[in-house]
DNA sequence: TTGTACGCGTTATCAC
DNA sequence: GTGATAACGCGTACAA
């Protein structure tokens, strides 16, 4: 076996002390007081010798990992670099490791994900990573979890924390409609099964149907939350040119700068001819030309939250169950303000 | 112990499918051939009793974590996004966990980085998160370790990814210098102890020779790759009214967009007051307005290629110790083009 | 092809 | 305050 034996245990730092394993234990993890004089000989050895404790060992014994998990399926736009920011940071501080793993629930081959109770003491879930399977098992299992950007399956209670979606983009659209005089406003969603992309949905409804706008299904458009599907989605819809619009809501910033190259490309003005706006208020939405026009989320607030409440659920202590972080529009000039 | 002790174990399944926990591990880990009805047993008694081995156990008895650890100082800025998604893709690929920590040696207290060889296979340091006493004792340690942005220190062995950086400054100064007739450009750096920013100064300063202008301390200015610190900065050096400018290299994409800001705000416009240009080619600088000149560094593919050197180190296999992505220049509207 | 028994490094229980 | 020692869950010689 070992076949990097170089490792020092704890058996080694306690022979050379001349204590028992069980005197050195004691004094790793403050559990017992130990007398004075043998306390800085361990300690001196442990520097000595560079002595770490082994996480497995420790876990197997202890069946604490002091390790949390983040699943998410994918990582790839700059959404993620806030969210990821405020989770490790809030788990860091609390002397907590953050396991990484990138899954998607396949409909047919049952798959396990690559992190659960076997490697962490709790987990994160963002979006529908996890199917609702998973989640009500895990839960059954007394795993802590704590949801993001999205709730829990039904009579099944897992804290979950998330923005307000639906007044936000309600809001954003009344000012499409009230201020700019849209009218024709497109409806850009991300991934079908994702919650905020539902929620901005019916924030959009309700804003037409206050208007006195009917709800046109053509207006409706995928853009995954991702700039080339926007970008390719809304070139492919100019070149049909069926349907007319006024306005976009791109579902999320990502999608917006796919949105508005492929408008500039085509020879559309923003906000001139058709108003844009977005939603997260990414760092470069006030950069882009013209700036955007959003709604802007927390979304470093949120990993933040929900690592705590994860943190928290892993202690054993009572948690509030949903967490709405507020959101708010930033107007800029996208829309056609100013 | 076993707080929760509902987790079920090898020896359940072997029990109740009549057989031994090692030929269950056999069929397990496809160690040796098991008998075909057994093997059938097995597997169902697996879905039904919904068994997951425990990693601990594991880690302790083969020695192998199956993860690998990404250990940087912070991961504030957008920067990171592909970075990680590269190294997300590649470990999971690979069927490996990956353990994210933030961290930065302090100079007095002698704490321990929390990933290493107690729990993981191997790591990625990015830039300076660890010293160099880190380094080395990992190394001789025969620690798998692989170096992003940053070279190993003297005369020991770790291989490194990064991207061409010097060549690259150099040539975006002499487009600036020659194509647009600057002279007093600024040179905006980002940590002092990154090497990124020392070897873009390299090439800043080879510039200035070849074309005959003086290196000037004073223009030298901080922005710790950083967009809040290079918006300050520079609106302190332009309060203070001392240093003309006509160009400024603002040492990364992210402090670009600080950049960008505090020349607005200050009434200077680009790219006819003054010239700017970035590095990195994050996302949003085409979006940027004007558009952001920059250079183009691989990030997520700095990722993949770190991550996949590591993987062949863990498995013993021998890697190539240096790894110099290209970069290259893209012209756009900031630094006075078209 | 299968089973037995031991070891992995640590913590926790029990004596002293 | 301290020392033995039995877990923890799994892999793997070794024997059969």
């Amino acid at each position: 076996m070992t076949r990097r034996s170089d490792s020092v245990t704890i058996r080694d730092v306690a022979r050379h002390a001349g204590v028992s394993v069980a005197t050195v234990s004691r004094y790793i993890n403050q559990t017992t007081p130990v007398s004075l004089e043998v306390a800085e000989r361990i300690q001196q050895i442990m520097l000595d010798m560079n002595f770490q404790p082994h996480a497995a060992a420790r876990h197997l014994a202890t069946k604490r990992t002091n390790t949390i998990g983040l699943i998410l399926h994918n990582m790839h736009t700059d959404f993620f670099a806030p969210l990821l920011s405020g989770i490790q940071a809030e788990a860091s501080e609390a002397q907590y490791n953050l396991l990484v793993a990138t899954y998607k629930s396949p409909k047919l081959n049952n798959s396990q994900p690559p992190i659960g109770p076997h490697n962490t003491d709790g987990m994160l879930v963002f979006a529908d990573s996890l199917s609702e399977e998973h989640l009500t098992t895990l839960c059954q299992d007394q795993f802590p979890l704590v949801l993001i950007h999205r709730t829990p399956p039904v009579n099944i209670n897992i804290p979950f924390v998330t923005v307000e979606n639906k007044a936000a983009t309600r809001n954003i659209i009344d000012h499409l409609i009230e201020v700019h005089n849209r009218r024709s406003i497109l409806f850009m969603h991300g991934p079908r099964e994702q919650e905020d992309s539902q929620w901005r949905e019916q924030g959009y409804r309700e804003s037409l149907t206050a208007h006195g706008i009917a709800f046109n299904p053509n207006m409706l458009i995928d853009g995954e939350f991702n700039g080339e599907v926007a970008y390719r989605n809304l070139k492919d819809l100019i070149a049909e040119g069926k349907h007319q619009f006024d306005a976009i809501f791109t579902g999320d910033d990502d999608a917006a700068l796919g949105v508005l190259t492929a408008l500039d490309e085509s020879g559309i003005q923003v906000p001139r001819d058709v108003s844009v706006v977005g939603f997260d208020d990414s760092r470069l939405s006030a950069f882009l030309n013209p700036a955007l026009t959003t709604v802007r989320a927390p979304t470093q607030e949120v990993g933040r939250r929900a690592t705590s409440l994860l943190l928290q659920l892993i202690k054993n202590q009572p948690v509030k169950p949903e967490t709405l972080l507020p959101t708010e529009i930033i107007i800029r000039r996208s829309c056609g303000c100013q």
